[in-house]
DNA sequence: GCGCGCCGACCGACCAGTCGGTACGTGCGT
DNA sequence: ACGCACGTACCGACTGGTCGGTCGGCGCGC
């Protein structure tokens, strides 16, 4: 068995080979700069400083590395989110924790969310719907999480919720293109204000 | 001279031969269903039912589609703001007509919007100094009619008038990864719906 | 001395862009 | 009225180069 199967599920439960980690972080550095078909299998080998035997021994193909930055990120957010929606905050409280999360990982990742957002639709069909799947139960979570606060009158009934949603998800998704580490404000700063904003969008009168 | 350094002066102008036509409506459609890099000129070339030879008559490189895509969107969206701008309505009247106008406007040219923020970092650094130019003309404009709101008391001094700014041109540039053309509700009302949130989150107390 | 982990030259496919050529309309000298 | 020269529009086989992926081999630990 060559490691590429087997690594399949070595990396589902999270355990990477210092080897396997190399070439991630090289593989992500340059998708985020390059693009993925911008960039080619040797740059991501000369990078992480090991062979196309070694990449190719690790990884079944190159899109499969472009799953595997998808994979390490939605994990983390999908966790984030169920850590918080299980705390059962009330509403404001589970919205501002949500936003302020996902401004957090994003920005702390902001590599693999700009590859992924660029990327994501040259993903296979297989996997694609897997990835859309684990998308749409983060924003169906969300737009409840509105929802009950609408039903429970801490929201104004107003706005729609799915329109809050893809408000308050696109900013995140678009943050990517607009986020540097180095800049003045704190990701924890910038969720706050984000979360902030959109609360004051759903205060009743 | 050939056509296609002539035809740059020309499209500038937003003139189009039908051939050109055929072609930028082809590869804005390849471009969007399969990214840059994973249409060949091949594919444009056949959907546009013209041979290798017209494209390159017309057009000085693959690059060269690219840009007109994004040229001819991006010029729509700015004679929008500036007609928007010049009509001098109040802070409020101006963000609600801002944010429909680019709604729908972007909805109009999905596709294009979908390549442009998919494939905006492949141009080449002189035109993407032209690009980043542009997109902060707007962000600006839009940020400073948030801050005029701000100093005249009509809008709520707190939310930070970039992070409002960040908020509303976010969903917009993320609305190709979900908008359908298809969808229960037409470009307007989902305009409308946003500015309502976005300026329900700037009304004073 | 055997096999696991890795090496890297090589292969076949593919692709952007080229270029020698064709077809046709226009104007001009006779 | 005719034909010749010229420019524009377009054609498509071909080239030079690139890239993802392969595979026969090799060295080191046991």
């Amino acid at each position: 068995m060559t490691r590429a199967a087997e690594g399949r599920t070595r990396r589902a439960a999270g355990e990477l080979t210092p080897v396997e980690a190399r070439i991630m972080r090289a593989a992500v550095r340059l998708f985020a700069e390059q693009g993925f078909d911008g960039t080619t299998v040797q740059q991501v080998v000369d990078a992480a400083e090991v062979t196309k035997g070694a990449l190719y021994h690790y990884f079944e193909s190159k899109d499969d590395l472009l799953y595997e930055i998808y994979h390490s990120l939605i994990a983390i957010q999908l966790a984030g989110a169920e850590r918080i929606l299980a705390a059962g905050a009330g509403p404001a409280e589970t919205v501002r924790a949500l936003v302020v999360d996902l401004v957090e990982t994003t920005a702390a990742h902001v590599d693999e969310a700009a590859v992924f957002g660029r990327e994501m639709h040259k993903l296979a069909a297989e996997r694609m719907a897997a990835v859309r799947a684990d998308r749409r139960r983060y924003h169906e979570a969300f737009r409840g999480v509105v929802e009950r606060g609408q039903r429970e009158g801490v929201f104004r009934a107003e706005p729609p919720a799915e329109t809050v949603t893809l408000v308050a998800l696109g900013v995140v998704n678009q943050l990517p293109s607009w986020y540097r580490p180095d800049g003045p404000k704190p990701p924890g700063q910038l969720g706050a204000e984000i979360a902030d904003f959109v609360l004051a969008g759903l205060r009743p009168d």
